[in-house]
RNA sequence: GCCCGGGUGGCGGAAUUGGUAGACGCGCUGGAUUCAAAAUCCAGUUCCUUCGGGAGUGCGGGUUCGAUUCCCGCCCCGGGUACCA
């Protein structure tokens, strides 16, 4: 030892001493300096532009990409950088392994959080976004991300919405042919409408519509502009929305608590607009069917499938007695159409008001303003209180042409299907439930359940009480009605979609403008030398007192004199297009050029939350699509693997108050008072004590608060919640980093857990991470000072080192990274304590911990004199000649309980094995006077003794 | 409600996918070192136990020589549910 040699002969010189030796330390390699070294290694990473990628290469390709953030106003806790890291790991690896790495990073940066900040505030979004990237910037930064930052750019950049708002004009000016099954310039759809109308014509549309080409030719252009919109991917429609009459503006469900405001609590209220939608549903089977050949988990492939929804079934449609409409409805069980009883339309169906009789006028009006005050998600949640109104007409049955009453209930969605479904009381739930809530007659025809008790919900059973199907199985019934309805010419076999058509236009300040005016009325593209449509200017970022969006309030929001569309473009517009910018970030006459997304195409790994499984994850999938069918890209799935990282929790601390007054009580005590928990900050707290000091001097409130002691100490109760600014139990990254360095942060992150999981952050976790860099650093500086000894290693040392390869390369392929991690702690435990010092088995553990902790690795190889920057450097394979084992020791088990232990060669047979475990004493111990009924062997696991 | 995850010591988690449950780390306990503390090192640590054993992977059943792992039925927690990102 170093310090061996001193000693401390009295208490006075022993002062010095201390101050001395942590002198001493700050000079010689005895500890590492992750301050010094982070930096050195970080600024030369950035000098040399270590990261960025090329795509002129003869390497191989492969893009890494994250999910990039939204840069909000709290900055990044721990919890953020998680998959950063994991992609980052992965990253390094693949570079290591001779790949030309595509790995960059930018911001989501439009949304509502920094709207509502500037409502508040009335600081423009941009200042904040501005200051919150830079915030973020410097906190990855010290983190030491191997990303290629020259390609970094924001959504909310003129430049990057340009092209965002250029593919919306590509999405208006194109629609959707199913004769093809792929989107096609409008004016391919013109020309068609010229020849032959809508003869022959197999077009998504928002309705079905028949025109001669005489009709069309003879249409106005604004008839023809209207016409189109039936057809344009990008289109104009109404729909519902959470309208708040009180703020004038449109709700997301997220700012809605207990069907009022969250901003004010106002009453909100369902509402049709004309809004900007995108015709996603054209793509409904191509989206479920580009499922089958992506690397995503099976469980976010099957959140998509149901997202979409695709449901088999019929459609058909009932008379309504002294009406000329007709009511159509789609049913994934026509087979029952003789059990209907009634039908049931949404509030919100447009027959309603037409079908109501007099007598029920001031009956359906209350209920419609009750079912309008319910969100759609409450609708759909609450099963229990079943609510309806009957019209007072009647529908005619198809087939029998019996009477059936019409009622509209709200458990009906107007937005699902058409808004309007047969009851078949008897076999299905919700039916039942309504029928025996209004007394209405429940018809049984498929035969196997009890219609007194439920519905009988089952798809199999033989047809009764359904003339001609009675008898049939019930899968044969469905063919056999199908059948017959489109005979009489009252319905067809159809295939509906759960998934509809996404809502584009936002009543917002702070997102991209829409790029279209209009001409008299007539929605018009900007060209693209008008491009980008920049955001204006506005006094406030509040809707206009007439209900308009905040654009509205610009001056001259106008193209040539014509007004520009005042709604601006959702989250997800920016964020389903960027990972194709990063092929090409600066480029000023294309998205991206050619040449680039045919070297990168698609994102090879992809690491991100799983909440953003339907939203974000379909959008791209579907632009991706549509810029395919349009040849300006050359694949159509944007993702080809994805891994879903899981939230890393905080662990709250509450303080418990007695009720009325100032006074805490701690945590063991509370059962003897009424208290109400309230969130601390964890940084007031040392283990689960709250320093009662700091807790006084943190916020002006608690300056006079007495507390209740137990064992003189005031403990508070901890809970595992989502971390978050507001329940004070986020840890800044920053924080980690500059007390134990960034590759112990990085290593730690991966060490809490499986990347996929959530698991909550615990800091004190991370002295045992600490303490294996130490120990890693020891191991190439047995006494203090830099050594490495250039003969054989000992078996035993390559042995460990090689299981650890191996381990370490099978979890790189399977993103488990927290067993790599403990597979380095056995690792140098080992060797440790064998003493190992020679370069034969540290050089290759300085490569193999390379991606976990570049900068470790990077100091080491360096003094190791390795050629070039570690992070090119081979990554090791493991040799399975130094991983042989002679022997086993097994566990012999009696009825499957272990009883002892036998070293055995691995060589021997079964028989060998069974004939050595007869004869051992400790079997006939064990055996009694019981036999033994049969021997279990497994070569090379366990040897099991079945007695009795 | 519906859809998708998850539940293993005091805590985070591991377990070759049916074969010795609790690797690795934290915490805790004891010891060494120290005037003392930090750091470091060593030993122990699922629970119960009459020290022979017994129980044990959310709960209740089942299949199997053998189940954390497979099957059936529940309970609890997290995410999504279409304008949060």
């Amino acid at each position: 030892m170093f310090f061996g040699t001193h000693r401390c002969e009295n208490s006075k010189s022993c002062a010095a001493f201390t101050n001395f030796t942590r002198v001493q330390h700050f000079f010689n390699d005895m500890e590492y300096n992750h301050r010094k070294i982070d930096q050195k290694w970080q600024s030369k990473w950035a000098q040399e532009g270590t990261y960025d990628a090329s795509y002129n290469s003869d390497k191989p390709k492969f893009y890494v990409l994250d999910m990039f953030p939204y840069p909000s106003g709290a900055g990044l806790h721990v919890g953020h950088p998680l998959g950063y890291i994991a992609s980052d790991i992965y990253a390094r690896y693949k570079r290591q392994k001779g790949f030309n790495v595509l790995h960059p990073m930018g911001y989501d940066a439009f949304g509502l959080p920094a709207e509502q900040y500037a409502i508040q505030t009335g600081q423009h979004p941009e200042k904040t976004t501005e200051i919150n990237t830079a915030r973020y910037r410097e906190q990855l930064d010290n983190i030491g991300f191997g990303l290629d930052w020259s390609r970094e750019f924001k959504t909310t950049d003129p430049n990057y919405y340009k092209w965002t708002q250029w593919i919306f004009i590509q999405l208006f000016e194109a629609w959707y042919d199913h004769s093809i099954g792929k989107s096609q310039p409008i004016s391919k759809l013109i020309a068609h409408l010229e020849a032959r109308g809508t003869e022959g014509l197999n077009a998504e549309c928002t309705e079905e519509l028949v025109l001669s080409a005489e009709q069309w030719t003879s249409m106005n252009e604004s008839q023809q502009a209207e016409t189109l919109l039936n057809y344009r991917l990008a289109y104009r429609s109404q729909s519902n929305v959470n309208w708040c009459p009180e703020l004038g503006t449109v709700l997301a469900n997220d700012e809605i608590k207990d069907g009022l405001s969250e901003r004010g609590g106002h009453p909100v209220t369902q509402k049709k607009m004309m809004q900007w939608s995108m015709r996603i549903t054209a793509f409904a089977d191509r989206l479920l069917e580009g499922l089958d050949h992506i690397d995503w988990s099976n469980s976010l492939k099957e959140t998509q499938r149901n997202w979409i929804g695709k449901s088999q079934g019929a459609s058909l449609v009932f008379d309504i007695k002294d009406h000329t409409a007709q009511i159509e409805v789609f049913t994934t069980r026509p087979d029952t159409l003789f059990g209907v009883t009634f039908v049931t339309l949404a509030p919100e169906h447009e027959l309603v008001d037409i079908l109501t009789t007099t007598g029920q006028l001031e009956a359906i009006k209350s209920y419609k303003a009750i079912a309008a005050a319910r969100s759609e998600r409450d609708r759909m949640a609450d099963t229990k209180t079943i609510s309806g109104c009957f019209t007072g007409a009647y529908a005619l049955h198809p087939l029998t042409q019996k009477q059936v009453p019409i009622w509209i209930g709200d458990y009906v969605l107007a937005s699902y299907g058409t808004g309007a479904v047969m009851a078949v009381p008897a076999h299905d739930s919700r039916d039942y439930a309504f029928a025996k809530h209004f007394d209405l007659p429940i018809q049984e025809v498929v035969s196997g359940g009890d219609i007194n008790q439920e519905a009988f919900d089952a798809k199999s059973g033989k047809m009764i009480n359904s003339d001609f199907l009675n008898g049939m199985e019930a899968s044969v019934a469905k063919v056999s009605v199908i059948a017959h309805l489109e005979n009489i010419g009252y319905g067809k076999g159809a295939t509906q979609y759960k998934l509809r058509d996404a809502v584009f236009g936002r009543q917002r300040y702070w997102g991209e403008p829409i790029p279209i005016y209009y001409d008299h009325g007539v929605a018009k593209t900007l060209p693209l030398d008008a491009l980008p449509l920049k955001l204006p200017e506005v006094d406030k970022y509040l809707p206009t007192l007439d209900g308009k969006p905040p654009l509205a309030r610009a001056k001259h929001w106008e193209y040539k004199g014509h007004p520009l569309e005042t709604t601006t473009m959702p989250g997800w517009a920016g964020s389903s297009w960027y990972f194709l910018r990063f092929m090409d970030a600066h480029n000023e006459t294309a998205f991206a050029s050619k040449l680039t997304t045919d070297y990168w195409k698609q994102v090879d790994v992809y690491i991100g939350g799983a909440e953003h499984a339907t939203g974000h994850l379909l959008y791209a999938r579907f632009w991706t699509k549509f810029l395919f069918d349009m040849n300006f890209i050359s694949f159509d799935e944007p993702f080809k693997k994805l891994i879903n990282q899981g939230m890393i929790q905080g662990i709250s601390a509450f303080v418990h108050r007695i009720n009325g007054t100032n006074t805490y009580v701690s945590a063991g005590l509370i059962e003897q008072h009424e208290t109400q928990a309230i969130h601390v900050d964890v940084s007031l707290l040392q283990g689960n004590e709250l320093d009662t000091s700091a807790f006084k001097n943190w916020r002006k409130e608690y300056e006079h608060a007495t507390f209740i002691l137990e064992d003189g100490k005031y403990l508070c109760s901890r809970e595992v919640e989502k971390m978050s600014k507001s329940k004070f139990n986020v840890t800044n990254p920053d924080d980690i980093v500059d007390k134990y360095g960034a590759d112990v942060l990085r290593m730690y992150e991966m060490f809490l857990g499986p990347l996929e999981q959530s698991k909550p952050w615990n800091t004190q976790g991370l002295s045992g991470v600490s303490g294996f860099q130490r120990k890693f650093w020891k191991l190439f500086h047995p006494s203090g000072i830099f050594k490495i000894s250039e003969g054989p290693a000992d078996k035993k040392a390559l042995k460990a080192i090689h299981s650890c390869i191996k381990k370490v390369n099978e979890d790189m392929n399977n993103f488990s990274f927290n067993t790599s991690i403990s597979a380095f702690m056995i690792a140098t435990n080992e060797l440790t304590e064998l003493k190992t010092n020679e370069r034969e088995a540290l050089q290759p553990l300085v490569q193999l911990l390379a991606p976990f902790a570049p900068h470790l690795a990077e100091e080491l190889w360096e003094k190791l004199s390795g050629e070039g920057s570690v992070t090119v450097c081979s990554f090791p394979e493991h040799e399975e000649k130094y991983l042989i084992e002679s022997s086993k020791n097994y566990p012999v088990s009696f009825n499957g309980k272990v009883r002892f232990q036998l070293e055995l060669p691995l060589s021997l047979t079964s028989e060998d094995i069974e004939n050595i475990v007869r004869s051992d004493p400790r079997t006939s111990e064990q055996l009694g006077d019981k036999q033994v009924r049969k021997i279990i062997i497994v070569p090379g696991r366990i040897i099991n003794i079945v007695m009795g």
